[in-house]
DNA sequence: CCAATAGGATACGGTGCCGTATTGATACGC
DNA sequence: GCGTATCAATACGGCACCGTATCCTATTGG
C-alpha cells in the first residue's frame, strides 16, 4: 500500500473508485462502501467531491489519461514500426494473463452511460490510431491499414475478455506466436 | 410486441430481465422498475419467481441456452468447414453493425458474479469448440487450430465491442474482407 | 355458471445508499 | 504555539428497492 499516511486525498478516493469499477462496474462506486474499505466514514468524502457523480467523472478522466495517449507514449516513441508492433503485441499478450481486474472490461457493462462511452471511445481511438499508423508505416495502403488495425485491436480486446472468464491457461507463448503470425506481416 | 395478451408469464419477465441486462447489466434487473416497464406493479412478480435472484438465474440460463450450442446448431450443421467458417464470419460481421444492445457485453461488467462467469464461460466454450473443430477440419494441427480459433473468436468479440462505442460506420464490407483475409486460410 | 387458480393491486416494514448539517480532530503556515 | 484550513465522525432526512401480506379480479375447466 502506498497510502500509509494518515489522511486521504481526492486521488485516493479516485483510485479506490477505479478499483471498485474494475470489480463491479459503475454500480460499485458507492460512497459508503468505498468509505468502509478505506477505513473512514463517508462524512469525509464530501470534503473532496461534491457528490458521487463527481467522483465517477474524476475516476474516468484519470483512467482515460493513463490509458490513452499517455499510456501509449512509450510505444509511440519506438521508431521502427515492425519493432513497435511486436512490442505492442507482446505487451498485450503478457498483460492478458493475470486475472487482474480490468477497468476497460467492466466499463463495457456501463457503456450506455454517456461519460463512459466518451472515455472508452477516447482510449480506443488513441490505440487504434497508433496501430493504424504503424501498419501504414509498414507499407499497407491507408484503407487496409485501418481495417487491419481494427481487427488486430479487436483481437487484443477479445483476448483480454477471454482471459477473464476462461480458467484455462491461455498459454501466453502459444498465443503470442499465433498473434504474431497473424498480425505481424 | 408479441406480448399483446392481457396477462404476463414467467417468460415475459425473463425476457424483460434480459433486455434490462443488455441495457445496464445485472444492476438493471430490479423488480420494481421492470414491473413499471411491463405496465404492472411488482406484486404480481412474486407469483412467478420467489425473488430477484431467481429471475436473474432464469434469465441467464435462458441466454446461455439460446446463445450456446442451441444458437450454433445452424452453423454446426454445415458440412464443409470452409463454408462453415465463412458463414460464421459473415454472420458475425453482419451482426456487429446494429447498435443492438448486447447481453454478452453487458455481462462483462458483472463477470465477478459467479453465475455470470459460469454462463459466459459456457457460451464462449461452445463457440470456441466449434471454431477449433472447424480449423482442425481445415487441416490445422490441433494446437494451432485451438490458438487460431481463440484469436479469431477474440477478434469477433472485440469487433462487437468496438461497434458499441465507435460511431464510425465500421464498413461491414471492408471488415468482412479483412477478417476473411486474416482468418480464412 | 361457478369454483379454483393464476395474475394483479395496495400497503407495509426493512435495508442500503445519497446528500446535508454539525461538530470534532489534526496538520501546517506563520 | 496558534489559528485556519482540511480531513473525519456522527447524526439526520430522504429515496429507491426488496420482500411479505392481504385482498382483488379475471380466466378457465368442469
Amino acid at each position: 500500500m502506498v497510502t500509509e499516511s494518515t489522511r486521504l486525498s481526492a486521488q485516493d478516493w479516485a483510485k479506490a473508485a477505479l478499483k471498485a469499477i474494475a470489480g463491479g462496474g459503475l454500480a460499485a462506486v458507492a460512497v459508503e462502501p468505498l468509505a468502509r474499505t478505506l477505513g473512514v466514514t463517508k462524512g469525509s468524502f464530501y470534503a473532496h467531491y461534491r457528490n458521487r457523480d463527481e467522483l465517477i467523472t474524476a475516476a474516468l478522466t484519470e483512467w482515460a489519461r493513463t490509458h490513452g495517449d499517455a499510456g501509449l507514449a512509450h510505444f509511440a516513441a519506438i521508431a521502427d514500426p515492425a519493432e513497435r508492433l511486436r512490442e505492442l503485441l507482446t505487451a498485450v499478450v503478457r498483460s492478458v494473463q493475470p486475472l487482474a481486474p480490468s477497468v476497460h472490461l467492466s466499463l463495457l457493462g456501463d457503456r450506455n452511460d454517456p461519460r463512459v462511452k466518451d472515455v472508452v471511445r477516447q482510449v480506443n481511438r488513441a490505440r487504434l490510431d497508433l496501430l493504424t499508423r504503424t501498419y501504414r508505416e509498414l507499407g499497407l495502403p491507408p484503407k487496409r491499414a485501418e481495417s487491419r488495425a481494427r481487427v488486430a485491436y479487436a483481437a487484443i480486446l477479445g483476448l483480454s475478455h477471454l482471459a477473464q472468464t476462461d480458467p484455462d491457461a491461455p498459454r501466453a507463448a502459444v498465443l503470442a506466436d499465433e498473434a504474431a503470425a497473424i498480425f505481424l506481416p
